[in-house]
RNA sequence: GGUGUAGUAGCUCAGUUGGUUAGAGCAUCGGAAUCAUAAUCCGAGUGUCCGGGGUUCAAGUCCCUGCUACACUACCA
């Protein structure tokens, strides 16, 4: 008797509407392996469901009105509808909100801390007493520190771009009610990895030959466990959207969401099952857990769920095989939320295109050893020529023949050698998909499911059944009888891919739906008449690209010149900053009244002399920053490639020349911070300097380096 | 700046612990066939496996180094 197989797929973060890389990442991997495990026999359950507690829930509320509770009622339906259209066979979707979450949550801490596996740890935050809490580090604002900015965020400084702790702001208040917090000292309970390391190591060991993890899943964990030190983690939080910590002392504060979210699979599986839940999660002899997710999920399944689980002191089931992908990009660029580029869950419902053919494209590009791309253009064509010219056709072209020919009879066959060797050709590669399966090797046994049906096709050709059934019908009946089976069998193999094509396949065929058991027989069908046969799909027509890449690019793309301003400067003045040793500060001549004053990190490179009366490229536009202490108000811009840096001549360009791109007519542009300066990446490329591929120009004089020719400015 | 991951045919990707002449699909070119959604089949070519060193009888694969891209991280002008 084989293990049961119990399946889960990263929980989704309630806030997001998910995209094409965050379904084939887990939910459709896990969906397609769950259900080539159901058709192998296996007992399975497939487990999901939406992760929605923590700080940006609660954050996601407060701007839209509503609680927390009702955001995230709102976007588990956006998930389930989603989900739904992908035909996902989740066994349970759930969620963690449901008061059996809190349970087992508290009941495995109990666990937890019984075994002497958390720590307590103490700080200091701001609370805010109109708020009655406690701030998270974003939630926190006031002045920079460093640049005086006046708007910056607890952990960055939206201005200077610098990294803060919220108890360096100068005037700190809260975002929510703009009053002032207090500091408080405050006590946070932690998980001791340290402490239960070896076992850790131990169970990963192990796991990791066994259950033949990615190689992405395999180094991640290791370095977590080596190269960084392993230290404990906190795991509770100051909040109230989340599952309350069952502690004296901590009573108003809540679980940290990485911690509480693993264990919502447990939680999702008991709310559904309450009856049968420990016979999977508790029952690791007759029990194997597949987890599903993208790469950046790796560390919460193979180190920080597994140490909880260790230290819960439970017999828990434990990750066998993790099922890490890399990540999906959008045509030449990355999938964007905040940009809204690339295909979104509720795109792929509107674009009318069948599911099926989505989840095919999807899974036969899944991203398991390296970053792939989507593109229009390869999910038509893959689309076009891999599924629809090979096995659409094969189904196609078999069963109208079978239906003109025997009016879709198969007959007892009479087996030639040919007909004998093809079969067993079939075998072979039909155990190679199981192989591939059991390896969870995906895209493999989908490559492989089309060589069997591109096999089909030859052998369709090599019989020549169109002729032989005028000299010899009963030969063309055996090659046609084999076809038909052979159709069966796709049908059977394509199920976890595309479920529904596999349904109509078995409905043209006029049997019952069949699974791994029937497959490779081709005898099944003796006897049995199948029915006219339709197309299974239209060609995806090849002139809808173009429209589908425009609507999907995401708003016109920002031009980043549109927001830098660069002028030449003279250095007229040159001298050490006071107290910070890597720090110039020039008076810079812009071509206005007075020289402005901007500080410079040269000291390492550069003497002042080799820099004074020199006319450089400055960033005008930039808002004043404080640096340790003097106001500067720009940037000379140098080019740096590892240890070499050049400042920018632009040789005897009268100071104050606004640099344009060729052929433009400088305008007036509003004053930027740092971050935006950063995001236009302006850069050399062969000794010329350029922002977005284009050179740049003092006038008529095209500004260029001579000692780092590619390197990037600032 | 630090750390990590990656770089294989025009394009998208495979290449298990080092082991013969480095693969697939698409695209391209030539041919065959006409049962089939102008679908199918046969044949053909292509690679400085990012560059440079090294270890080895043997390196796409291991080590060092340079370049490039991405991710995380830092008191980045």
């Amino acid at each position: 008797m084989s293990k049961k197989r119990l399946i889960t797929s990263a929980l989704p973060y309630v806030n997001n509407e998910p995209h094409l890389g965050n379904i084939i990442g887990c939910v459709l991997s896990a969906d397609c392996y769950a259900r080539y495990s159901r058709s192998a026999g296996h007992e399975t359950l497939y487990i999901c469901g939406t992760d929605e507690y923590g700080t940006a829930t609660e954050t996601k509320a407060t701007q839209e009105g509503l609680s927390p509770r009702e955001i995230c009622d709102k976007y588990h339906q956006i998930h389930e509808n989603i989900y739904k259209h992908f035909n996902i066979s989740f066994d349970a979707f759930g969620r963690t909100s449901t008061p059996e979450h809190t349970e087992i949550v508290q009941w495995v801490f109990d666990g937890v801390e019984k075994h002497n596996y958390v720590t307590e740890v103490k700080s200091e935050q701001f609370y805010c007493k109109p708020c009655d809490k406690f701030l998270a580090d974003r939630l926190v604002k006031g002045a920079c520190p460093k640049c005086e900015f006046a708007d910056a965020k607890g952990d960055q400084c939206d201005g200077c771009g610098s990294m803060l702790n919220p108890t360096e702001l100068v005037t700190p208040k809260c975002s929510v009610c703009d009053n002032s917090p207090e500091l408080r000292a405050t006590e946070h309970l932690h998980l001791n990895l340290p402490k239960i390391k070896d076992n850790l190591q131990e169970f990963q060991n192990e796991a990791i030959s066994e259950g033949f993890w990615p190689n992405n899943a395999k180094t991640t964990t290791q370095s977590w466990m080596t190269s960084r030190d392993l230290t404990t983690r906190a795991i509770t939080r100051d909040l109230k959207w989340g599952v309350p910590v069952p502690k004296e002392g901590y009573t108003d504060k809540v679980f940290y969401v990485w911690f509480d979210a693993p264990i919502g699979y447990v939680s999702i599986t008991r709310k559904a099952f309450p009856d049968t839940w420990k016979d999977w999660w508790l029952a690791p002899e007759n029990t194997e857990l597949y987890q599903f997710m993208a790469k950046d999920n790796i560390p919460f399944h193979s180190i920080i769920f597994p140490a909880t689980q260790l230290a819960s002191g439970e017999d828990w089931t434990m990750v066998h095989h993790l099922s890490s992908t890399e990540y999906l990009n959008y045509e030449d660029t990355k999938f964007s939320k905040s940009n809204n580029v690339g295909v979104f869950g509720g795109d792929v419902i509107s674009s009318g295109i069948d599911a099926d053919l989505w989840r095919f494209y999807l899974l036969a590009v899944r991203p398991e050893r390296q970053d792939t791309a989507f593109s229009w253009e390869d999910f038509f064509t893959n689309v076009n020529k891999n599924f629809i010219n090979n096995i659409g056709n094969l189904v196609n072209r078999s069963l109208v023949f079978s239906k003109k020919s025997f009016d879709g009879k198969i007959d007892e066959p009479a087996y030639a050698e040919e007909h004998i060797e093809f079969m067993k050709e079939i075998h072979d590669l039909q155990a190679d998909v199981t192989d591939s399966f059991e390896k969870v090797g995906l895209k493999e046994a989908l490559r492989l499911i089309l060589k069997i049906s591109q096999a089909g096709n030859v052998f369709f050709d090599k019989q020549e059944p169109w002729k032989r059934i005028k000299e010899d019908p009963t030969y063309a009946a055996t090659t046609l009888s084999i076809l038909t089976h052979l159709v069966k069998d796709i049908a059977i193999m394509l199920e976890p891919f595309m479920p529904s094509t596999s349904a109509k396949i078995f409905k043209m065929l006029d049997i019952e739906v069949q699974t791994w058991e029937q497959l490779g027989q081709f005898d099944s069908l003796y006897g049995h008449q199948t029915l006219q046969p339709e197309i299974l799909f239209k060609k995806l027509d090849e002139k809808l690209i173009e429209t589908f890449k425009e609507k999907f690019s995401g708003g016109v793309k920002e031009d980043p010149w549109d927001k830098v301003e660069l002028k030449v400067g003279k250095i007229v003045e040159i001298e050490n900053h006071p107290t910070a040793g890597h720090l110039y500060v020039e008076k810079i001549d812009l071509g206005g009244e007075e020289p402005v004053t901007i500080a410079s990190g040269l000291v390492k490179y550069f003497e002042k002399e080799d820099l004074l009366n020199k006319h450089v490229l400055v960033a005008s536009n930039l808002s004043a920053a404080e640096l340790c202490g003097v106001k500067s108000h720009g940037m000379v811009l140098a080019v740096s490639k590892k240890k070499k840096m050049e400042v920018i001549d632009c040789g005897n360009a009268a100071p104050g020349t606004v640099i344009t791109r060729e052929g433009e007519v400088p305008k007036d542009k509003p004053e930027i911070d740092i971050a935006a300066f950063k995001e236009a990446a302006l850069r050399t490329i062969d000794g010329t300097v350029s922002i977005d591929g284009e050179a740049l120009f003092a006038g008529d004089l095209g500004l260029k380096t001579e000692l780092v020719l590619n390197g990037k400015i600032g």
